[in-house]
RNA sequence: CGGGGCGUAGCGUAACGGCUAACGCACUUGGUUUGGGACCAAGGGACUCCGGGUUCGAAUCCCGGCGCCCCGACCA
């Protein structure tokens, strides 16, 4: 992509309204622009982002058995009405000009549960797993902290279908173990702890992901022995002790939630009424878990974690671009060479911004710091003194030259993969 | 939903009862620059959030809305 070309713009200033990390360095990037309160469109660099924090998830979640669908975001009342969540304050309604009112989907329950009971009736067809990337809506009372709390944000949510518990608890364990591969692959999974929450009335406990960060809203308390957490709901419950080795010297923290998984059991199989046939042709209840994972707020949370004065350090894995192509000045030699690099990049398959505009270095040097592409080429007149490009790599350790390539027209997929 | 703060060009701000609403960034044109947010010159861009009031006169004061941010309650 050529930056010259680029839709969305970074700047300087920001309002001081703008107050949270995420946000200020996100709309200042170029990435995100604010519709209204916890409402935002997501700009070609940001969109990248969250495609690719999407293409991870969906990669491990399809690892652990999970088909993909797409359900939709505009319901049907009577389903809510039939679970008994038609009133909930969370739910945002439209009404037509006739007057037919229809709930937007703050999760999919409702949908899922009916849909799923329409193709499934034996046995033999069980424990299946359906999830979706999809548009939430949520009418929080406060949307705050930019895309770590929206009232339209992008979640990723998994239902799993089972026959008896003991088949809900072994894919509950792997959903789990899917939740740390994805927190692992976009280098959080340090900062992440299993945290003990309510169960409600089916399960002892549910489980949330809360990510350590001072954004975040939530109070945690960690037992470093067994590395886990407990939440604030039940911490009194405990009396103040880990509920896996007793510990009672647990340290409190902030965290956001960055994932949950529950065990629904049969809160809505039953409201549905939703039944298969055992062996015996005998009927029994189905038994569900849901386990979601909100990709705008775990796109802020990175944001939050990963950044200094001069701007975002995205992880590898999930940065709009793997290469920011630098070209520095106006030297005809370089402009061809940088042409030449660019193109090359590109035949290798790598994903590359150039920054082929006609700006000074010191504009391109902070655009570039603001973004924050891990891996920076530099080329200008005095590189090419030496017949040669700048590889500097920023991330979380710092910002450092890591090569000097000296055939600048013959950069290889290998060269950039290996930094 | 309670408390606090704030709404002036695309963005950041100034003017705080009195001439044509000012400045910086961004934008357009021309020129000089190009290794860490350059410079010169010339431009375009505002129903001062909306509605009502007070006043000879309102961006400025008052009332009512709406919006935004922060704290709290609630929540992925």
């Amino acid at each position: 992509m050529r930056q010259s070309q680029l839709f969305g713009k970074t700047t300087y200033e920001i309002s001081k309204d703008e107050q949270s990390v995420n946000a200020q360095l996100l709309i200042r990037g170029g990435f995100i622009h604010k519709e209204m309160a916890g409402v935002y469109t997501y700009l070609p660099l940001g969109k990248r982002v969250l495609s690719k924090i999407e293409d991870i998830i969906r990669e491990e979640i399809d690892a652990i058995g999970g088909q993909e669908i797409l359900m939709p975001a505009l319901q049907k009342k009577e389903d809510w009405k039939t679970t008994g969540r038609w009133g909930v304050d969370i739910m945002m309604k439209v009404k037509t000009f006739f007057n037919k009112e229809y709930g937007l989907g703050w999760t999919h329950e409702e949908v899922v549960t009916p849909l799923a009971k329409k193709y499934i009736k034996s046995y033999k067809d069980f424990p299946f797993f359906v999830y979706q990337i999809q548009t939430k809506f949520r009418s929080e009372k406060r949307a705050k902290s930019g895309i770590l709390r929206g009232r339209e944000f992008l979640m990723k949510d998994l239902y799993s279908f089972h026959i008896n518990e003991e088949d809900l608890n072994k894919f509950y364990n792997k959903a789990k173990d899917a939740y740390f591969k994805i927190f692992d692959r976009v280098e959080i999974k340090d900062k992440t702890y299993l945290t003990f929450a309510s169960g409600g009335a089916f399960s002892k406990y549910s489980h949330e992901f809360q990510t350590l960060t001072s954004a975040g809203e939530d109070i945690i308390y960690i037992c470093n022995k067994c590395n886990i957490a407990v939440n604030r709901e039940i911490i009194e419950d405990l009396k103040q002790s880990c509920p896996v080795c007793g510990n009672k010297n647990l340290k409190e923290k902030k965290a956001i939630e960055t994932g949950n998984i529950f065990k629904l059991k049969t809160r809505f199989t039953e409201a549905f009424n939703f039944k298969f046939l055992d062996k015996n042709g005998k009927e029994d209840i189905v038994l569900m878990g849901c386990y979601g994972m909100g990709l705008s707020r775990l796109m802020g949370t990175i944001v939050e974690l990963f950044n200094d004065e001069n701007g975002i350090i995205w992880p590898k894995s999930i940065a709009p671009y793997q290469v920011h192509l630098v070209s520095i000045g106006k030297d005809e030699r370089a402009i061809k060479e940088s042409e030449k690099i660019y193109k090359s990049l590109q035949m290798e398959k790598i994903d590359v911004l150039y920054d082929n505009r006609n700006e000074s270095a010191g504009v391109k040097f902070k655009d570039s710091d603001l973004i924050g592409i891990p891996l920076r080429i530099v080329i200008s007149k005095k590189t090419l003194e030496s017949n040669s490009v700048e590889i500097k790599k920023r991330d979380r350790d710092g910002f450092k030259l890591v090569g000097i390539n000296k055939i600048v027209a013959s950069i290889k997929r290998g060269d950039i993969n290996n930094t």
